[in-house]
DNA sequence: TTGAGATTGCGACTCATTCTCAATCAGATA
DNA sequence: TATCTGATTGAGAATGAGTCGCAATCTCAA
């Protein structure tokens, strides 16, 4: 088990509280991002007395302690998930909603182009890239022919 | 006069108010980005009885109707500029927080890439680079020689 | 000028997130 | 193992961005 979930605490200190080993079990088995309310959600199932400023207080703390990736995904709420070894960007479908996980060497190009040019020394990089995925594109032209792969032409 | 804020609506049969003239009178003039409160400060002190929830629901149209981009740089709140024919990025300081634009071509070949892999058709592209800009580099490197460009060691 | 339909201001509302504070807990020490 | 101290927790109030409903007002086409 290389998890550390049980016996080291990853915390810097912070005391290893049940809710927080809670907290990050759940973000562990999540298999991508979750928003606080659907952590909270799966996280009250387990412990019916967990707050959610609890949640609030955890995610911000692992956020803190870089154990976590806060992203926003189009919505008004964030989004968390367990940090990674490989950096990796997100697609996300305004059609479906459907967040894809996608990888390119260019990131990192431009990370090193904005070092050169600018002598800005990153730490984050987020893209966030919104269209629509080649289901709903289908979906689209079956719809409409003509108006193909356009897009959001009425609510 | 180029900016057509007179005469010509740009509103796409949205009737042509006072309200919606002044706010992207103000977006016009902002030079960067302005978020919903500050846009009503300013508004507010042009005409005192504009409300809030007219700044949002203008913002929302000017949106739909592609007259601004909104963004998202860190905070909680969006921000909103008049759409530039240049497409660009931004890099946020943690430091001082400014602003810096930027223009890179590999976010085009980034998002080639993405619809050549994954069929993925793109309808907008956010880059969020976060980190220390030069100067607040610098003066990191004078106040501790040692962690200097290493940024955020405890708050 | 008129009338229909859209927009506005207002105030109430929603909802995510933070704050306050007393009770409880984790973990170091004896 | 018992004790102690400071950090964390739950509960509920507070905050703050953004939305909604409605009556009054405005825009614009006829």
């Amino acid at each position: 088990m290389s998890r550390n979930l049980n016996n080291v605490s990853p915390m810097h200190g912070h005391p290893w509280t049940s809710q927080r080993r809670l907290l990050l079990e759940l973000l562990h088995d999540a298999e991508g991002y979750v928003d606080a309310k659907e952590l909270y959600r799966r996280a009250s199932a387990r412990d019916e007395s967990l707050s959610p400023a609890t949640v609030y207080r955890s995610l911000n703390l692992f956020k803190e302690l870089g154990l976590v990736d806060e992203m926003r995904l189009g919505k008004v709420r964030c989004c968390y998930e367990i940090k990674r070894a490989s950096e990796h960007q997100h697609l996300v479908c305004q059609g479906c909603g459907k967040v894809i996980e996608f990888q390119s060497p260019y990131v990192r190009k431009l990370i090193q182009a904005v070092r050169h040019e600018y002598g800005f020394n990153v730490t984050k990089a987020q893209l966030y890239l919104e269209g629509y995925c080649l289901e709903c594109q289908e979906k689209e032209k079956s719809d409409s022919p003509c108006a193909a792969t356009q897009g959001k032409h009425h609510e």
